[in-house]
RNA sequence: GGCCCCGUCGUCUAGUGGCCUAGGACGCAGCCCUCUCAAGGCUGAGAUCGCGGGUUCGAAUCCCGCCGGGGCUACCA
């Protein structure tokens, strides 16, 4: 999706480092990263580390490493630089004093010296009378005096305020019904609904994507922009919640599915992952499901967004993740295995990669169907009729020269019809000697990715 | 409670007044293929389009009401 503009296409993600690396944040970064690409135009990632409380240096790092293996790349951040840095909110406090000063001293901002608990029993209060809570204003008219701790309150003006959504159109917001709300926290750092607006505004942020659950803060942001002059943003584009299975908001707290290196861990592919989450929110108008992230950019658009959350669906992700394995060829499986695999040389993986290709959903998969390779297993019990087809599979592959499926399979198939029973009878009792397991690649390849030697050894056990 | 968003198969969705006896995908079931398991092929079950009123010759599609779900309503972001 393209947009024609004169001034060249800015966005952003701010995600807080207060936890693992969400879903919802790769579902944002993607929808950035498509418009962003789609118009030549930048862009960044900024850091919004104002709660002290909950911020930790390493959550950040985590963002960095989920974004990065999903293939995201950003032209300016914390760990870049940039013409507008820095990148981090923590380190642009004097920016936001400078803003909440200027509104104090143009009257459009107040200290504010109420307590929490002040503030709490107002609340409770106008809860008590069914009445919308909107804060008293009394420290605009008669703040307490001799107290010295003190937050900022920004002067709401009243009045509509309207802005452009990509996905739902023309907004209108009616300020009438905000409370004046706190810009600066009495530990002096901003708040999200002031550093935000200040930083798009400073870093020319021309079109602010994000998700559903900031729709109701972008009028506050506005009103900031607004009373401290500055540009806003071209347009917004508010994307649809990524639901948990429940229906409700996917939270860190609630939904360890919601952290993002899990995807990694359990081997699905980065490129599925983004392939999936496009699909989540948004859908092509054609029956294709199947995307790179190229063709996601050409044919990305926001009037094709729903609105209304989606559920993250795990069956769905497994299904795009297996056709991406599949459509590997066996170099590249081989490679993006070796980490899921450290038991086995590259060698083997590859010549297990045809086999293993149309039974996985995530390469994480793989490790079950070849742990036999490296665990012995226990020898089953068969019963005399099996002894007997192993005895005869065993002398015939005991000839095997070259021992590689099609001459395994060869020197197999005269024991199964002499057996005058299906190939199963032979197979299966092998299977389970070799494997110990009743399922696995066909037994030829099964066999052949074993030395000669254990494959013939496990079977031999099996028989005495 | 207030403000905002949403409401089509279990899930993700197509659908913008007649092409809809509502299409696709995942999942599910069955069959075929087959040495097991997958993959692949075919078939099927599954949505009175949240409910009730309108408007119209005709509504999933337009209007109103209700109900339901979600988000926000913090000195979190």
């Amino acid at each position: 999706m393209a947009v024609s503009d004169t001034s060249p296409v800015r966005v952003r993600i701010a995600p807080s480092p207060t936890g693992f690396a969400h879903l919802g944040t790769a579902s944002t970064t993607l929808y950035n990263v498509l418009f962003a690409r789609a118009n030549a135009g930048t862009f960044a990632l900024r850091i919004d580390d104002t709660d002290v409380e909950r911020n930790r240096e390493e959550y950040e790092r985590l963002i960095y490493e989920a974004l990065q293996w999903l293939g995201f790349e950003w032209d300016e951040g914390p760990d870049k630089g940039g013409p507008y840095g820095p990148y981090r909110q923590s380190e642009r406090l004097d920016l936001y004093r400078e803003a909440a000063a200027r509104l104090i001293a143009e009257s459009n901002a107040y200290r504010c010296f109420c307590t929490p608990e002040e503030l709490d029993a107002e609340r409770k209060q106008a809860l008590a009378e069914h009445r919308p809570y909107v804060y008293s204003r009394r420290c605009l008219t008669n703040p307490p005096a001799g107290r010295t701790v003190f937050t900022v309150r920004f002067h709401v003006p009243g009045g509509e305020v309207k802005f452009t959504d990509m996905v739902r159109g023309e907004m209108t917001f009616d300020s009438d019904l905000f409370g004046d709300f706190i810009i600066i926290k009495s530990d002096g750092y901003p708040t999200y609904n002031f550093a935000s607006p200040v930083d798009d505004a400073a870093m020319h942020i021309t079109h602010v994507i994000r998700g559903e659950e900031h729709l109701p803060n972008t009028p506050y942001q506005l009103l900031v922009i607004d009373a401290l002059g500055f540009m806003r943003p071209q347009a917004f584009a508010h994307m649809p919640l990524i639901l948990a299975p429940d229906g409700g908001k996917l939270s860190k707290r609630k939904h360890p599915e919601a952290n993002l290196v899990l995807y990694r861990e359990q081997g699905y592919l980065p490129e599925a992952m983004v392939n999936y989450l496009a699909l989540l929110g948004w859908n092509p108008g054609t029956e294709r499901e199947i995307f790179t992230l190229d063709e996601l950019i050409a044919e990305f658009s926001f009037d094709r967004v729903q609105h209304g959350g989606a559920r993250f669906d795990r069956k769905k992700l497994d299904w795009i993740d297996g056709e991406y394995i599949r459509a590997l060829d066996d170099d590249d499986l081989t490679t993006r295995l070796a980490a899921f695999l450290p038991e086995l040389d590259e060698a083997t993986i590859k010549r297990a990669a045809p086999a293993l290709k149309t039974r996985m959903r995530t390469l994480g998969e793989a490790k079950t169907l070849l742990e036999y390779l490296w665990t012995d297993p226990l020898p089953p019990e068969l019963s005399p009729e099996d002894r007997q087809r192993v005895k005869a599979a065993a002398v015939a592959l005991s000839l095997v020269q070259h021992w590689d499926p099609a001459p395994i399979h060869d020197v197999l198939m005269p024991v199964v019809e002499a057996s005058g029973l299906g190939p199963n009878a032979t197979f299966m009792p092998i299977r389970l000697a070799v494997t110990g397991k009743k399922i696995s690649p066909p037994i030829d390849y099964t066999l052949a990715l074993l030395p000669k030697d254990v494959a013939m050894a496990r079977i031999t056990r099996s028989i005495q």
